[in-house]
DNA sequence: ACTCAGACGTGGGCTATGCAACAAAATAAT
DNA sequence: ATTATTTTGTTGCATAGCCCACGTCTGAGT
């Protein structure tokens, strides 16, 4: 209880001097703590708790001599297994950004595994108009040779992307030749999502593309999220790291849907 | 020449390299050099080299033992008089911030000063919804209290601002109470942007708000950009650092347009 | 007033990083 | 093949940062 109290009137020095971390970490990348150290006149040991703490609370980046803005986008812990993953994800990203061809248009959903496919096209330099939801992805094909149209909506912070009836009004007014879309998950059912706002624009993508990859980790194989995008007939052709297992595969195949391994 | 020719073959194992790097600070706010030189298998020094170079290229943002991904948004050097700038930039912020009424509506304009009008409003945590074209300003306020509704258009890698005949047919969709704009330059004619596509968004979030705020810093009174956006009339009130000079500061009460002066 | 927990500073031992100059290796140009 | 250029590695040293332990100070609770 005593402990509380001193919270909740805080000592002003210490929660003031956090404050101003955060906010400086919105305009620069990357601070130091011998420069906060000297700025706040206080040593650097109590900067180092301070960064401490502020990483433990995800606010912050650790890093050696300073910290860093935690990334934008959504990032999960970096552990082993995540790690392992995101290589998985840069083979699918790489592999579906192959299927984008010059002067194509294509619409691009938000999420970590369409940002890796995001990363590739920017690399490969294919000149395309790219319509997408995800702020990652606009920032990261912005820099290239492609030009990209932002969706309206309402931000969430959370995914870095817009949703909303705003979003949805948007995509219909655009016909495009292909759409890559990522899910939570993936069964025999078609592709589903957690987050409910995003099933609407995943299915709404679909609808007005030519060709729909869906991009999909096999790590969600099976899986069902929330709410229903769309069936296994809405989708042209899924980008997997590893080939589906048999009751997936037969329902793919009824489907004709078709199925390309990364790698 | 022969330099050239080298580069234009390139040495694959540093570009690789590099690539690498840029591609690892997309998913990560921060990479050491140490890790880097581990997993390469090369030696600290070349990691620090390529840093280096991708530093002078602006695609990295050095740090002690590492390098951060470059803030999103555009940040200039921060150089002596830049940071000097930065302050004054923060007060017009925190001013302008505190002009927003709980519940309001408000747009806000893409721009370094109106990103710091973004981190004092949710440092304040005033609720609201802001509309806005610039990224920044999203993320900023996105983690915050205010809901956010990002405009439509083609994003403009350079400002992290959409621009374009969408961001204008989205914002004529609304109406709020308050608009903060920001601009490049600023004279008894009004004031007035260098890039032209932001002329006509900043005229349109004229057009829609009750309340018209310009954000300008003194260094651009007199200043004339290439395109004209309003003229005096066209404005509620300014927020600037410093008191204007005689002669503009008698066209703005002629134009009965409040001064606001930040601190 | 007294007590005590939290916050901050200090000092020392240690490791990591930065920097610069030079050597070695790789590769393009001839 | 040889040379020129670029890239990378190595070495040594100065600096910066990390970590730990302990001492002091402040302010809240008693």
């Amino acid at each position: 209880m005593a402990k509380t109290k001193y919270k909740e009137k805080g000592r002003f020095k210490k929660t003031e001097r956090r404050r101003q971390i955060l906010l400086e970490l919105k305009l620069r990348p990357h601070v130091r703590i011998s420069e906060l150290a000297t700025r706040f006149g206080v040593s650097t040991e109590t900067v180092r708790r301070d960064f401490d703490a502020l990483s433990d609370e995800g606010l912050v980046a650790r890093a050696h001599g300073g910290a860093s803005a935690p990334a934008q986008g959504h990032y999960p812990t970096l552990d082993e297994r995540e790690s392992a993953r995101i290589e998985e994800r840069e083979r699918i990203g790489v592999r579906a950004a192959e299927l984008v061809g010059e002067g194509e248009t294509v619409m691009i959903d938000s999420g970590s595994t369409t940002i890796q496919m995001a990363r590739a096209l920017a690399y490969l330099g294919t000149p395309c108009t790219a319509i997408t939801n995800s702020i990652p992805v606009a920032m990261t094909l912005g820099h290239g040779s492609a030009q990209v149209l932002l969706c309206p909506g309402e931000y969430l912070a959370a995914e870095s992307a817009v949703v909303g009836t705003e979003t949805l009004e948007f995509l219909v007014r655009f016909n495009v030749d292909r759409c890559f879309i990522g899910s939570s998950g993936f069964s025999e059912e078609g592709p589903s999502e957690s987050v409910r706002g995003f099933a609407a624009v995943k299915r709404s993508m679909l609808h007005r593309a030519t060709h729909r990859h869906l991009l999909i980790d096999s790590a969600k194989f099976g899986r069902k999220g929330l709410a229903h995008v769309g069936d296994l007939g809405d989708l042209s052709s899924i980008v997997v790291d590893k080939r589906p297992t048999d009751g997936l595969m037969r329902a793919l195949e009824a489907a004709s849907v078709e199925t390309v391994v990364a790698e």
